[in-house]
DNA sequence: TATTGTTATACTCTATAACTATA
DNA sequence: TATAGTTATAGAGTATAACAATA
């Protein structure tokens, strides 16, 4: 005798709430990127982060990787890995010793440009259910919603939900 | 001497596509679903799991696992603990032996009412900088691009770009 | 022979604490 | 005393192969 029948499913509504849907979402676009990337010798992350070098030049470890949105700790052996390739390069910032100034490299700017294709395949898989102009709103929300959002809100301003580490 | 100077910012435009902006946002949301849920006993994973048996009724493993975008293998794990909290059943199929039947139990129900609680927080914080108007236009775009989507796409309509496990 | 669920395993990602060198 | 980066480690998530039971 079973448990529960179908009544209950008339007590919740069939949409996901939109975070639900960002996260799974989320993880099958990664998915897709790291199988994607993976011919270039890339994976998503590096990629991700040769990227933000790219968009705003030399930029320290720490503003690096609250950019990111992950854990300084856990940036060091990505850009490890990204030195050791030639795509990205670090030095000590002089005026403060204990800083390490990131920056890309031309190899590593080259490599983007492979990998700029298979990001957009990646991206017409995942939105062919939306035109160009749907495709733009959704852009334009998520990028109001994304946190390191510095392009339309100023700044942090007064971080009203900011997430701490550690 | 800097391998790469400033102008290399003028390349590429300020904004990142959709799938990467969802990828990072994915990523942030979870955090916040962990740490939401945690007061709770639960995990995101294990949430969702029952969040869609609650959806959609008794299932078997196999349509779970597609549904949530997991592998099936995955989910055995994240099923033997929801069983061993007395969350969720699972039954041999008298129909096909092969399958098993999982099912949300009562107790699996009432601790879903608190997960909503905890849900809409988190929702309430990531989504701060949209209007309910924009809220539901993103959660209305992402539907549609989200795969599993059985509400307003007819089914798996030829299945234009699956994305196949093993 | 193919499918469902399971086990085992390897690999990646994430989070935390403790250390160093500099400030 | 505080900060930037590093190291090490534990835990969670992901992917793959091989197997038993059943079809």
């Amino acid at each position: 005798m079973p448990l529960l029948s179908p009544e209950p499913r008339t007590l919740s509504p069939a949409l996901a709430t939109p975070g639900l849907l960002v996260a799974q979402l989320g993880r099958a676009a990664t998915r897709r990127y790291k199988a994607a990337l993976s011919p270039i010798g890339l994976k998503p992350r590096p990629t991700a982060a040769l990227m933000q070098l790219r968009r705003e030049g030399p930029i320290s470890q720490q503003a690096l990787a609250e950019s990111l949105d992950i854990d300084p700790a856990n940036l060091v052996a990505v850009l490890n890995q990204l030195e050791h390739e030639g795509l990205a390069t670090r030095r000590r910032d002089p005026a403060d010793r204990r800083r390490h100034v990131v920056e890309i490299t031309k190899r590593g700017v080259k490599r983007l440009d492979q990998v700029e294709r298979a990001i957009s395949e990646v991206e017409d898989a995942l939105f062919s259910a939306l035109d160009p102009d749907e495709r733009l709103q959704l852009q334009q929300l998520l990028a109001r919603v994304s946190p390191g959002n510095y392009w339309c809100s100023a700044e942090a301003d007064a971080d009203p939900e900011g997430f701490e580490y550690r």
